[in-house]
DNA sequence: AAGTGGTCTAGACCACGGG
DNA sequence: CCGTGGTCTAGACCACTTC
């Protein structure tokens, strides 16, 4: 046998599906249809439609069937926008703003903990594993759609005794306080990456199987030292993020 | 029964990777091991193993066994690195530059090809869907390790009868022979987004079941109008994208 | 040869969604 | 109620890796 039984079946419903045979939306041939049809046992075709959902193509539901994925119109987060020639424009926010929100964005009330920094946080805060760090964490919406998770690391020697500790939003933003707390921001640097989410994502924003998230962390620098790390995770499938370099002429700005 | 069998070795074994019990690299028990261990059956216990291959927690091989993922050393592809103050810097090249590379950064020979637009190259470049574009291709791998495919669109009234058209590297860069033939980039968007990778993409990166990729759309701009899209795509267990805006001491680059 | 995962079958019962 | 997918079992044979 050149290649597995399962293999051919899916390979044959993604043909249909990249062909548009079988539209976005559309249901799949049932179980028993797909036994009959490729003359195989109902957990080979199982298999097959298994390996369509974890590529994403196709999503499942109990009682209904099987579906093509229909990808949504993402919302853009806008991460920077730099304006190389006069000026640049720096964020006075950690929040993303949304570039095309169809809906009313939301975002929780700030819940702040505090604990011991892991290796990759202390990393990128120049701190030692363990030391304590403020955490203030929020979540996003849009509409009903949750679409964001976001939380913030401050080192403990310049959250400790401020409005960094306490709950709730920072009256005139963070990065004005951090200024007034003698820690002008002077730039950040954005590290992006992609993984399948852990559990706590994929309940939060309801994915389906196949989806993965993106991270991006945030440092935030002094000319001196690093004062913050902010670490987004977005749902791959309704986000893009958005960089933007130069003088773009507004009407492109976001598609 | 509160959660599926399946779940719960998942479970169980998720628990023994996230406390350490379990390292990364380590061997699982083996399937038999594990169904004496569990009192389920072999097809119970594959079903937990791919659940947590697909979560991209474990790399199953034949003939060996299945192991706790060993997370590589990232390599970072710095998209921008934008000093707001005096001036910004503009890249010469579509290329990444790569910000820590242990081995040599090779790039093959660029491809070239003219076909009709896709509906989503067409709107980032302003034209109609099926105008013709010349498309240009290459791959990069770092050491042994594939870690990049990109794809520049140009649109052919731009392209047509200059060295766009011919296969091979461009002498002096694209961006340069842009601006020769009246084309000055004044700016460019990043959309960047995750999604799970087609065959072509798993095949080149060599990557295991659970991984994602990150696409990068770069559109170029002239004062008036779209000039190019650059498309990247990362594999995600191996690279982070860089984006850096201010004045961020150098000695924190892609720390 | 022995041990590992990969593929496949046949059948059973459960859970969900919609008439 | 019926049709859909979800879970689980028991067993068979194949393919790969190591010794």
């Amino acid at each position: 046998m050149a290649q597995a039984k399962y293999q051919q079946i899916a390979d044959r419903l993604r043909e249909q599906i990249d062909s548009g045979q079988l539209a976005p939306g559309q249901r799949l041939p049932s179980e028993p249809d797909l036994v009959r049809q490729f003359d195989a046992s109902r957990n080979t075709v199982r298999l097959a439609i298994a390996l369509l959902t974890n590529q994403g193509l196709v999503v499942t539901r109990q009682g209904l069937g099987s579906f093509v994925t229909e990808p949504a119109q993402p919302f853009t987060a806008v991460m920077s926008r730099v304006h190389v020639q006069p000026a640049g424009r720096q964020a006075a926010s950690t929040l993303p703003e949304v570039g095309n929100a169809p809906a009313e964005v939301r975002t929780s009330r700030q819940v702040v903990e505090k604990s011991p920094a892991s290796a990759s946080v202390a990393d990128k805060l120049e701190i030692a594993p363990g030391d304590l760090v403020v955490v203030r964490r929020r979540r996003g919406t849009i509409g009903s759609v949750p679409w964001m998770m976001m939380a913030s690391y401050y080192p403990m020697d310049i959250a400790a005794g401020t409005e960094l500790e306490l709950a709730g939003d920072i009256a005139h933003g963070s990065v004005r306080l951090l200024a007034e707390l003698g820690y002008p921001q002077v730039g950040f640097a954005d590290e992006i990456g992609a993984r399948m989410p852990n559990g706590q994502e994929f309940a939060f924003f309801g994915l389906s199987t196949g989806t993965p998230v993106i991270v991006v962390n945030r440092t935030a620098y002094t000319p001196d030292r690093p004062i913050r790390l902010t670490r987004y995770v977005y749902r791959g499938d309704r986000v893009r993020l958005s960089h933007e370099v130069g003088s773009i002429p507004a009407r492109f700005h976001n598609g």
